[in-house]
DNA sequence: TCATTAGTTCATAATTTGCAGAACTAAAAA
DNA sequence: TTTTTAGTTCTGCAAATTATGAACTAATGA
């Protein structure tokens, strides 16, 4: 598996993109390669070599990613090595996944509206301004996609 | 500094939260504190005590979060103690923080195109595909949130 | 002037994590 | 039947992270 330095460099920042969204380091390399390698299909051995990570880091890595749905793989008759790539409806699931931990934020901040009873209500204000927010934007999602597909064609 | 048990609860939950953004746990704890505490701003050692963590601990806790403008203090004459609390702009500015993270895996998807070169361009469609809703969500936000004003009112 | 308060800093201890290497397995090939 | 392939699982280590406790500081108060 040649890459050339840009590639290298790429999958190192897109390594540390997902280190930084949870991701182990190994398993975040592994999603760079597959995004940024010339081919689109890599085997095992080619991850494990290309990425200088260990076999059992790589089993790992790649076992984590097809739990999780990030990635799957293709066979072809008469080879027994199984061809890992990224699924490409990750991206909208990708997405969906930033929107729901904004979902979960706003949940434990309505929680918060009800457990804790401040004097003040001036300082509820604000939070019930940004839950509001938060509100409305889950809401207009599903038809700021719907005019996006059709201001694409 | 009494907390019912639903309040100790919640405290844990947006500590994980936090902890999964990337906050260190005390830090993450301090977060959930400041938040969901009757009284909305707290002394170093109400803190200390009432999440059970070390003065250590809790002034690295503080001065990072006073460092990234997640809290701020006030002070009373004749009082030598700070009074901690949440930077109620701060939620404006978390969720920019998402969106600019979001950017951030848009520019790196871009340099994704450019790097790689496969055979079959098949591939790239479903990726340019997200690139562009992407930049359609960034440059739809601003009207976005124009919206939700008007309607707020 | 001495004691107290409100924190800070430092050395160190306790986890946690992330990975390597070796031994293993199950299927296919020779 | 033996060997090879394509991984998996287990043990253990090294490094990084996180928190503690003790010693310190700088300002206020008695």
């Amino acid at each position: 598996m040649a890459l050339s330095e840009k590639q290298r460099e790429l999958i190192e920042e897109i390594g540390i993109y997902h280190e930084n969204n949870g991701f182990q380091p190994a398993v975040a390399r592994v999603m760079g390669l597959l995004l940024v390698s010339d081919k689109p299909e890599l085997t095992f051995d080619e991850i494990s070599e290309t990425l200088n990570i260990s076999k059992s880091a790589t089993s790992n890595a790649l076992n984590m990613l097809l739990n999780t749905g990030h990635i799957d793989y293709t066979t072809f008759s008469g080879d027994r090595k199984r061809y890992f790539r990224i699924r490409s409806s990750n991206w909208r699931e990708l997405f969906n996944k930033k929107m729901e931990d904004l979902s979960g934020l706003n949940n434990l901040l309505k929680r918060v509206l009800e457990v804790r009873k401040r004097e003040n209500p001036e300082y509820d204000v604000k939070l019930k301004d940004f839950i509001g927010f938060l509100d409305y934007l889950k809401q207009q999602l599903p038809e700021l996609i719907e005019n996006w597909r059709k201001e694409k064609e």
